[in-house]
DNA sequence: TTGAATACCAAGCGCTTGCTTGGTAGCGTT
DNA sequence: AACGCTACCAAGCAAGCGCTTGGTATTCAA
C-alpha cells in the first residue's frame, strides 16, 4: 500500500484516500486514461495549456511539443483538436465526480457535507486537486453540441451530489437548483481573482465565507 | 424631445432617463461613439458576434460583412482585431457605468440600492440594456495586458459604486470586496443558464432571490 | 521468423487568418 | 476648379492553422 503515508494531503482529502490512490483505482477501473501513457501525457499537457491560454489560442503543435513529439503524431491518439478538448473534459469530469463523492462521504452533518462540496470544488477550480477543471466552464462554448452532451452525461452524477447536499443543508430560498447555479458562478469566477499566496484569504477560509453566505447558521 | 415617451422601459429604468436619452447624452459628451457612425456600426456588429461566438471564433470578415463592407476596410477604423475588442469593452464599460450610476441614484434605501445594482447588472449581462456586457467577463483573457489596464481604468468607478452600495447594505461577512466578487461570478454565470422566456424565473425575480441570499433581511 | 500493433517522424497540403497596399468615388470647403 | 478628407474597394500577401500521407523503428505474441 504505497502512497498511503503520503505527507501532503489537500484539505478535503484528510481521512480519505489519497489523490494518487483515487486516480490509480479509476485507471484500474478503465474509466480514466493512465496519465503515464502517451495519450495520458498528451491530455495532461493539453489541459495545462487550455487552462493557461485558452483552447483557441493553443495550437496542436504546442501540445505536441510539450510531450516531445511532432504535431502530426497527435492524430494517432485523437481524431481532431476538438476531440482532445472533449477528452480532457471527460477525464476531468470523471475524476472530479469521484473526488466529490469521496468528499461528501467523509463528512458527517448536512452542513459539513455542503462545506466539503464547496471546498472540493474550490480546490478543483484552482488546480490543486483536479488540473483542468476550470476548462469545463471557461471553454464550454468551444465544444460542439454532441461533445457537450457526452460531457453532460458524465457530469450528471456530479451535479446530483451537489443538489442532494444543498437540499440537505437548509439554504435560504429553498431552490437547490438555483443555489447551485449561483454557487457555481461564484466559485468558478474565483479562478480569475483568487491568489492563494500572500496575506489574503486561504482557500479554506474562502470556503467558510461562502458557506456563511449560502447557508447562514 | 423624441424618444422620451418610449413605451418600453427596462425595469431599472422606471423613472429614470430612457436608454436612448442616456446614450445620446454620452455621445454628445464625446465619451461614446455614435452608434450610427461607421465605427459605431462596426462596434455594435462586433459586440454581437463576440457575444454569440466568442472573440477567437469571430473573423474580421464576418464583422465587415455584418455592416456590408469588405474585411480590409475595417482597418481604416481600427488598428487591429484586438483594438476592436478593446474598443467594444471600453464603450460597454462607459455605458454600463453611466447606467449603474443612474440606477443607484433612483433608489432610496441602502437595500433598494443594492437591489438596483443587482438588477442593473443582470439586465446588462443578459443584453437587455447593455449589449456586449458579457464580453467583459468572457473575453477578458483575449485582451493584452495594456488593453486590460485601459479598460480597468474605466471600470474603476463602476466597481466603486458597487462597493459603496454593498458597504451601505448590511451583507453578511462584512467584506464588500469579497461579496462583490462572489456576486459578479454568480450574476455573470447566469448568462449561460438563465432563459427569460418560459415559465421559469423572470430577471426581476432572479434579482430578488439573489438579494435575499446576499443581503438577508 | 513472421506478422501485427503501437508510436512516432518527415514533409507538406489546403485553407483561413489578420492585415497591407494602391487606388477611387463622393462630399464639403475654399 | 482645386483640394483634402472620409469611406471604401480590389487584390492579395505572409504566416499560421488543423490535419493527411507514406513510411520507419520497436515491441511482442504466435
Amino acid at each position: 500500500m504505497k502512497g498511503v503515508s503520503s505527507v501532503q494531503r489537500d484539505a478535503v482529502g484528510a481521512g480519505m484516500v489519497s489523490p494518487r490512490q483515487l486516480m490509480a483505482s479509476l485507471v484500474a477501473e478503465g474509466v480514466l486514461t493512465d496519465p503515464d501513457s502517451p495519450r495520458g501525457r498528451l491530455l495532461n499537457a493539453a489541459a495545462r495549456l487550455f487552462e493557461q491560454k485558452g483552447f483557441a489560442r493553443t495550437t496542436v503543435r504546442e501540445i505536441a511539443a510539450e510531450v516531445g513529439i511532432l504535431s502530426g503524431s497527435i492524430f494517432h491518439h485523437f481524431a481532431s483538436k476538438e476531440d482532445i478538448l472533449c477528452s480532457v473534459m471527460q477525464e476531468v469530469t470523471v475524476y472530479a465526480r469521484a473526488r466529490m463523492a469521496s468528499a461528501v462521504a467523509g463528512a458527517d452533518s448536512p452542513r459539513e457535507r455542503l462545506r466539503a462540496c464547496i471546498l472540493c470544488e474550490l480546490e478543483a477550480i484552482h488546480g490543486l486537486a483536479v488540473p483542468g477543471f476550470s476548462i469545463l466552464v471557461a471553454e464550454w462554448r468551444s465544444l460542439s453540441a454532441d461533445s457537450q452532451r457526452s460531457v453532460l452525461r458524465l457530469r450528471d452524477e456530479y451535479e446530483r451530489i451537489w443538489l442532494e447536499t444543498i437540499g440537505g443543508a437548509d439554504c435560504p430560498g429553498g431552490d437547490p437548483a438555483l443555489t447551485r447555479r449561483l454557487l457555481l458562478g461564484a466559485l468558478s469566477h474565483s479562478h480569475s481573482w483568487f491568489k492563494p499566496k500572500g496575506r489574503g484569504l486561504s482557500l479554506v477560509e474562502l470556503a467558510d465565507r461562502v458557506l456563511l453566505i449560502f447557508a447562514p447558521q
